[in-house]
DNA sequence: GATGAGGTTATGTATAGACAAATAGGCTGT
DNA sequence: ACAGCCTATTTGTCTATACATAACCTCATC
């Protein structure tokens, strides 16, 4: 092989992964251990180790312990989806971002807030409806929830020219969050927002987030069915 | 040093994490270098290396030589979503899987198909669909086309009993993927198959394959309202 | 004042050696 | 036959050291 000048792990990585790919080494069968694959490329075993690991974090292939590594029989078992913010998503797409609050209040928990939010019904939270544009044309509804207890000052903004997410990433830290998505009718002020049919499909994002076991902030992003979410694997 | 049992790199990241998301460390500040966090840890600085790596791919903080780490302005950038076969999805749901193709063709690619997969048209191409079922009730409709000239010996199976993804992962290796997701409403025949209305919203998932520059498969899988896609940060 | 060469510093990666943890498979005793 | 222990193998992780690389900084030079 080419003992080339630095081997790097990322060298092995990619001649593990293009073996893969060509059926040298076939779904569901063992490869050769670290040792020796780290003696075959003249590397450390730390190094074959690194290469492996980000292997199986990709799922391209499983490790067991005493067993050793197989290639995955299922390969890429995992997409990622880049979630900006709407505010860079729009510029980075070179339209114009445009934004509109449409309410805000603070209230006491209804039982419907309490269960979407996770607080005790009666407690004050802060809700907020506001609409994304790019090109002045509707891109995404927002409605939001936000716990004031998680997120110290939220009730001093106003939001009425910048979104809550600005604020919130900047203010309100998280440690746990979700992250759901599904396919759903738009209600009607949605509908009328997104300038959308009511019986239209739209893509509906779902986010929560804790900080430790305090909920922060629950928001449904609503986006009309044009919408695409996108990943390469 | 001590103190705890074994630091491990994990004990780090996860006080690291912890320090930033009780805003010890703020957002756009400087932490400590590696040298310093080993020495705090006591941990040798390739331990503290490892915590700080995997912070940086999760989207906490963003590294860069000379100026050292610091917290990231915008949390995390994005989730990950798992995309198992739908058999295990499933199954591991603890419902029982079934699968039932509803029609198979070996045909010239029409303009449409050849549109959709990337293939001349004229050429040979598979078309198929097929039903997955969760305790009999309708859980996916599946519509794929493959191209022969890229899955040697696809044409001799007849996917009567097994899903094409089941063959295809075992067989038919691709380099590069595309996964795409959007709200839309189901076509005549999605709709029957998966006992939904014909102006129910429905989740499409999109997925496309290509062997270096070769197109493997490009297959649309229809859920109905009820799916969820779920992913935590 | 602009520019470029060095120096300084923090991260990136490699290495060898060691021990920890998981576990398949064999061995042992009842 | 069977349960349980034993051990060899393989991956997981840590340490210590070294050098590579990128980028900010200063200062000399033109």
């Amino acid at each position: 092989m080419k003992s080339s000048a630095r081997s790097s792990f990322r060298a092995i990585k990619d001649e593990i992964a293009r073996r893969i790919g060509e059926r040298t080494w076939k779904p569901g069968s063992l490869i050769p251990g670290e040792e020796a694959l780290a003696a075959e490329f003249g590397a450390a075993r730390a190094t074959v180790n690194r290469a492996l690991q980000e292997l199986a974090r990709a799922g391209l292939v499983e490790r067991k312990r005493k067993v050793g590594t197989r290639v995955s029989m299922h390969p890429p078992r995992e997409a990622r989806f880049a979630i900006p913010l709407v505010a860079e998503e729009i510029r980075a797409s070179g339209a114009e971002y445009g934004y509109r609050l449409i309410s805000r209040a603070e209230r006491p928990a209804t039982p419907e807030d309490a269960a979407r939010l996770g607080v005790a019904a009666g407690e004050t939270v802060l809700h907020l409806a506001c609409i994304h544009l790019a090109d002045g044309r509707p891109y995404q509804f927002e409605d939001r929830l936000i716990n004031p207890a998680a997120a110290p000052r939220v009730l001093e903004q106003d939001f009425e020219t910048h979104g809550p997410n600005e604020w919130l990433v900047g203010s309100a830290p998280f440690s746990r969050g979700e992250f759901t998505f599904f396919a759903d009718l738009p209600s009607a002020e949605e509908a009328r927002h997104l300038a959308v049919e009511r019986h239209a499909p739209v893509l509906v994002g779902e986010r929560r987030t804790w900080l430790v076991a305090r909920p922060v902030t629950v928001v449904r992003m609503v986006h009309p069915r044009e919408h695409r979410l996108t990943s390469l694997l």
